[in-house]
DNA sequence: AGTCGCCTGGTA
DNA sequence: TACCAGGCGACT
């Protein structure tokens, strides 16, 4: 569930807490969420600080001293906690980082989908290669282009991180329901005042969601362990049967490639 | 381009 | 007790 809203709020908590923190420590209970390896990752992290944070797509970046990176991917249930050595264990705390004598960063995910992976310069710049522009970054030109490349549903697309970032499955229905446009639509058949109005649906829920600090389900939760507010403003997100708030039409749920689809059948066109 | 598997917890 | 949640890589 978190996507570029979410991970962008613990992202900028985070930076308040952690620059500068050296890394004691790294122990997990769960070793194969832990990339290349613990052994291999303890060697190269203790003792490293962190000089830097940043985001691309749904994925957090940890900057060290060592030149190495550090990524977290907190797929559906992932969290990141900045704790006090001496608070009580996390739900789920699967990997956990201390940070000086007194504070730890903990990784906790229920399911075990998510990963703490670090990577050499060169390896992070293979990885972040191969995504697509931040939303906020991308012109309409560069947008359309993306869209006249494929016959694809224009959800599945806008989830394709190769194509645009931090774009899931929340934030692509209800920027699909602001736009009226149906999810199913060939992305190639949608014209260009529609892609103009797309974007701009994509951008203004992703800021929403990043105002209201990110959807929480039962999982999600800030760096801090507080929730966020943004499934209260939910446009058809887990909204079947409730009124559309463009037109008043009852929202539907379909699934579309094995997933959750809320779209408003009467002015999503 | 569609489906499966990775996982676990909550719910019908 | 079966089913559902869905990010994303692997596979077909």
């Amino acid at each position: 569930m978190p996507e570029l809203p979410e991970v962008e709020t613990i992202k900028r908590d985070l930076l308040k807490l952690v620059i500068g923190k050296k890394i004691l420590d790294i122990a997990t209970d769960s070793p194969k969420q832990i990339k290349p390896s613990l052994t291999k990752v303890k060697k190269r992290i203790v003792n490293t600080k962190i000089t830097d944070l940043s985001r691309k797509a749904k994925m957090l970046i940890i900057s060290l001293s060592s030149g190495d990176f550090l990524l977290v991917h907190l797929k559906m249930t992932g969290r990141l906690l900045f704790r006090k050595k001496s608070d009580p264990k996390d739900d789920w705390q699967h990997v956990t980082i201390s940070l000086g004598r007194d504070h730890q960063l903990r990784f906790s995910d229920s399911r075990k989908f998510g990963w703490v992976k670090l990577v050499s310069e060169k390896e992070f710049e293979n990885i972040t290669k191969d995504f697509g522009p931040e939303p906020e970054e991308m012109s309409l030109a560069e947008f359309q282009k993306v869209l006249d490349s494929s016959s694809r549903t224009i959800k599945a697309l806008l989830l394709d991180q190769q194509k645009i970032s931090g774009v899931g499955n929340i934030y692509v229905l209800d920027a699909l329901n602001l736009a009226k446009i149906d999810p199913r639509r060939p992305a190639n058949k949608i014209n260009q005042n529609e892609a103009r109005k797309l974007l701009d649906s994509v951008k203004k829920v992703l800021k929403a969601g990043i105002r209201y600090r990110g959807a929480s389900d039962q999982y999600y939760l800030d760096a801090l362990g507080q929730k966020g507010f943004y499934q209260d403003h939910f446009l058809v997100y887990n909204r079947e049967g409730k009124a559309c708030f463009n037109c008043r039409g009852k929202i539907k749920k379909i699934k579309i490639s094995g997933r959750g689809t809320y779209y408003c059948p009467s002015c999503q066109k």
